[in-house]
RNA sequence: GCGGAAGUAGCUCAUUUGGUAGAGCGAUAGCCUUCCAAGCUAUAGGUGGCCGGUUCGAGCCCGGUCUUCCGCUCCA
């Protein structure tokens, strides 16, 4: 189909992936049966279980292998104060406006602040001063009428057919209460940090913890997008994995710079490649970063951030701080040159945050490859396979009696009841061996073994790999060790 | 949200001026096979996205609607 932007290297694109996902158990469109739910897709039986490997990799990395960091699990739905004090409400939630013409969109504020630097300074400063009053009274109808009064046109058809005012808010509002009249509105969470903040106290006196130190979390996370596309790269509902570490005040830059280069490491780690990783600087600033960087990776469809590292400064707790009206501070005991403890201070925090979908998709994308060569015979075959890493793949073995006679399938069976309690199998008789192989190529699945006469008289099987295709023999007693080995 | 394109079995598609839908692959159950898909047999699976209209009769014509894709708008 037309939407297919494939890397000039590759036969395959972003529709490949797509149907393969689909086909394979990994990623379903959400409430197909009623036609899909738009943005919103779910994670089938092979793709669930690549996910938790992802999250718990990430996890592991994170909680286990950092001495001071600890992970947390909050509620999606916080206090609806909390979105005041993290500034979603307000500077997240812009009056759009289209003109039925061009049908091009603006922002209000935008509009209007081009129109004012047409105007004399006075007039100029007259005209935004009401615009924000009005924008700070949701005043939409008088927006509107402002719009009109100055003849404010659009740029590209250069008329002023305008539709009404709508109020566009990235976040999803529910009530909570089961008598909605007398329910608050309260919102589903558009980022897992605010409830680290939230929790900074809590955690830091109960885990007695010192700074520096870090706290994570993953979970879901629902942004209204006006615009969702791309598969799993952009969602409504999606999964975050977020790292908040607090420092001391002014050493931002050094702790920035180390997550920068620590995350960009992990990924390589989990076996992405790095030629296919780099970093983007963020020049324009969000309204509580000092500086920001993205680590890309190049997906079907071009370079895209995959995790963002952010340096947010001390304005998330200051926030909460003045909002919740609860002293959020730490008593520093390090010494300082006059040999006395720094003291309180609110910490400052470099955040780390990835899409737990997105790093699916990358791991898809890396991982898809469409093969052709040509047998003996001179005839062409080829098959799809997934190269997932071998400690992420959502099936790790295949145990596969050659025939499905001769007492073969219950040497397999029993080799599948040694090996399920450590790792996850797959056991399979129907169809030719070569048939077999291909569906576990297709789903990932790193080794092969197979059961054949020879097992019967030397107890040995062979194991055959993915990626290469290539079998060695090797004995049952040895099988577990091989396999635990190769998925450290 | 606007504009354009599309919507027939799990997948890829066919049914050439409207006459109550087929194939390949896949799946399932067998058979045959001692190592890399496409050997044999059988079976299942579609109110042709949905609703309505024209017609004796519509997958094919018309209208609406939903969904998907492409472009634009937005993106901490």
């Amino acid at each position: 189909m037309q939407n297919d932007k494939k890397a000039p290297e590759t036969q395959w694109g972003l529709n490949e992936i797509i149907s393969h996902c689909k086909e394979y158990g990994f990623i379903f469109p959400s409430s197909e049966i009623y036609d899909g739910l738009s943005a919103v897709y779910d994670y089938g039986q092979m793709g669930s279980q690549l996910k938790k490997n992802l999250r718990d990799a990430w996890w592991k990395s994170m909680t286990q292998l950092n001495d001071n960091i600890v992970g947390i699990d909050a509620a999606i739905f916080m206090h609806p104060t909390t979105w005041k004090a993290s500034g979603h409400i307000d500077s997240f939630s812009d009056p759009m406006i289209d003109n039925k013409d061009s049908n091009k969109r603006y922002r209000v504020d935008h509009l209007i602040e081009n129109f004012a630097e047409t105007l004399k300074e006075q007039e100029a400063k007259e005209l935004l001063d009401e615009m924000d009053r009005l924008l700070q009274a949701d005043d939409l109808k008088s927006l509107y009428d402002l719009i009109v009064k100055y003849n404010i046109k659009c740029a590209v058809s250069k008329t002023s057919n305008w539709t009404e005012i709508r109020q566009f808010n990235l976040m999803f509002d529910t009530k909570l209460g089961s008598v909605s009249e007398e329910a608050d509105k309260i919102y589903l969470r558009p980022e897992t940090a605010q409830g680290i903040f939230a929790n900074f106290l809590n955690v830091q006196k109960t885990g007695r913890l010192k700074i520096p130190f870090g706290i994570a979390q993953t979970g879901k996370a629902f942004r209204n997008e006006i615009v969702a596309r791309q598969f799993i790269f952009r969602m409504r509902e999606f999964e975050q994995m977020e790292m908040q570490f607090f420092i001391r005040p002014g050493s931002q830059m050094k702790w920035y710079e180390h997550w920068k280069a620590e995350r960009k490491k992990w990924l390589e780690e989990i076996g992405i490649p790095s030629n296919k990783l780099r970093y983007h600087n963020h020049v324009k600033l969000a309204h509580y970063a000092d500086a920001a960087v993205d680590i890309e990776f190049e997906f079907p469809f071009g370079w895209k951030e995959l995790e963002g590292i952010h340096s947010r400064t001390d304005f998330d707790l200051k926030q909460h701080q003045q909002y919740s009206k609860k002293k959020i501070q730490y008593f520093d005991n390090d010494l300082n040159e006059e040999g006395k403890p720094i003291g309180n201070y609110i910490p400052y925090v470099v955040e780390t945050s990835i899409g737990l979908d997105r790093l699916f998709l990358t791991v898809i994308s890396m991982s898809y490859e469409e093969e052709k060569w040509l047998k003996e015979d001179g005839s062409e075959d080829s098959r799809v396979v997934l190269k997932i890493p071998a400690k992420l793949a959502p099936m790790k073995v295949a145990i596969l009696p050659l025939l499905k006679k001769d007492g073969l399938p219950e040497i397999a069976k029993k080799i599948f009841d040694d090996c399920k309690p450590h790792f996850h199998c797959f056991y399979e008789e129907k169809d030719a061996i070569g048939k077999r192989y291909r569906r576990m190529d297709a789903i990932g699945t790193p080794f092969c073994i197979t059961v054949d006469h020879q097992t019967k008289e030397d107890n040995t099987v062979t194991i055959r790999f993915r990626d290469d295709m290539k079998q060695e023999r090797i004995k049952i007693d040895e099988l577990k060790g091989v396999i635990l080995k190769a998925l450290q």
